[in-house]
DNA sequence: CCACGACCGAGAGCACTGCTCTTGACGAGG
DNA sequence: CCTCGTCAAGAGCAGTGCTCTCGGTCGTGG
């Protein structure tokens, strides 16, 4: 059994190194994440963090799951069930696009290319998903099946199982185009392109809203 | 004057060099490409390459426009002008799907997260936007700009002089999906979740030329 | 209550990296 | 022919990830 007094200063000591080694991530991106540096910044020698982190791999991999977990909760947080659906919809659009203007580094490394020699292991594909899943509900309830007629069913059908059949290869389609979006703005590829970003991002969102069939925004107010 | 001896011994050690380095980089990623690495396959010792190459960041500068050549060049060679509109898109698409299938670690140097301290420099940007280039000039000579009357006008009107201003936007959003949509591919976020891929891509490519107003695939012959 | 043993931090060390500076040789141009 | 620019080589600095060993400390089982 943990000894109690033990596990909670492992626990502390443990945070104080991812927490530093966020800050770092965030300052100066994932390949300029230094052990020794973290080390330094805690004020142990560098040997003894190997005792809390296995080696820098593991490292990186704990912080990609807190990002995926960060970003998923923002997710989950920004949609409102009870709102219009194309309003729930944008509303975590938003909130993707804002966490990731915030944690520019977090989000490449989560999203951008994969570190070399590096494999994302089996545990943060669960965390990975939670984004997808917010945004599988909005659909799964308000999405026309008709919209996906064009498609072809080339998704697996069970990744998504709420969702209609029909509208399974479009949602992976908008998914992408997300996550496109996003990236291609933080990683400096709309300079001197798009004007007004959040314009174009909410008209980005708005076609994807449309291409998994969420009912268009209605004049009068809903319900009546 | 370049003394014709010298200088052709120096672009060949140059070119050794480059060589050598896109095949570590495409072994083993960019953040593994060690110029000392280099310096041993090319048969010199560390310091001499400093001769050929002022540092690390410009011998990945010159791998970056040479990827983004190459990828360019597959794209323009990939277009027939006389084929139909959304035959052309396709094969366009394609091709820099293949580019990418073939160079991933160039792909992710190029269009992944960028390394961190690393800015790309002003030289690049000419040869980053040939893809761009061939995918406007299909859309300026045969998209609908009735399909871009949802968009607002968000984007620079001179980034894409000849395509219809009410398409500039909706084709930014298509480039962006291109490019998210090969992404998310190489960087394993569609494994365990698109089985067909290649139909996945058509599909995508296809609603892309949709968005952009080609004209749809006619059942005849075209030209009748 | 106390000794044992798990745990932990420190330090040295290995092999590697990017980059700089100095030294010596070679060969093309004046 | 001889000078001077160009080039390769080597040593060296500061940094990295990671391993191993050595003492000390502190919680826990007897």
């Amino acid at each position: 059994m943990p000894s109690g007094t033990r596990a909670r200063a492992r626990a502390e000591t443990t945070r104080a190194i991812l927490d530093e080694a966020r800050r770092q991530l965030a300052e100066q991106g994932a390949a300029a994440l230094s052990l020794r540096s973290v080390a330094r910044e805690v004020g142990m020698v560098s040997s003894a963090v190997y005792r809390y982190v296995a080696s820098r791999d593991e490292l990186l991999t704990r912080l990609i799951i807190e990002a995926y977990d960060a970003v998923g909760e923002r997710a989950e947080a920004a949609r409102d069930p009870q709102a219009p659906p194309r309003e729930q919809w944008r509303a975590v659009w938003r909130a993707v696009r804002a966490w990731a203007l915030e944690h520019p580094a977090e989000y490449a490394l989560v999203y951008g290319s994969p570190v070399p020699g590096y494999a994302a292991p089996a545990e943060t594909i669960p965390a990975a998903g939670r984004v997808a899943m917010v945004l599988a509900a909005i659909v799964a309830e308000h999405g026309d099946p008709a919209a996906g007629r064009d498609w072809p069913a080339v998704v697996r059908a069970d990744v998504l199982p709420a969702v209609p059949p029909a509208l399974v290869t479009p949602a992976v389609g908008v998914w992408t185009q997300l996550y496109g979006t996003v990236g291609f703005e933080l990683f400096g590829q709309y300079e001197n392109v798009v004007d007004d970003r959040e314009a174009y991002f909410d008209a980005v969102a708005d076609a994807a809203a449309t291409a998994v069939g969420l009912p268009a925004r209605r004049a009068g107010r809903p319900g009546s």
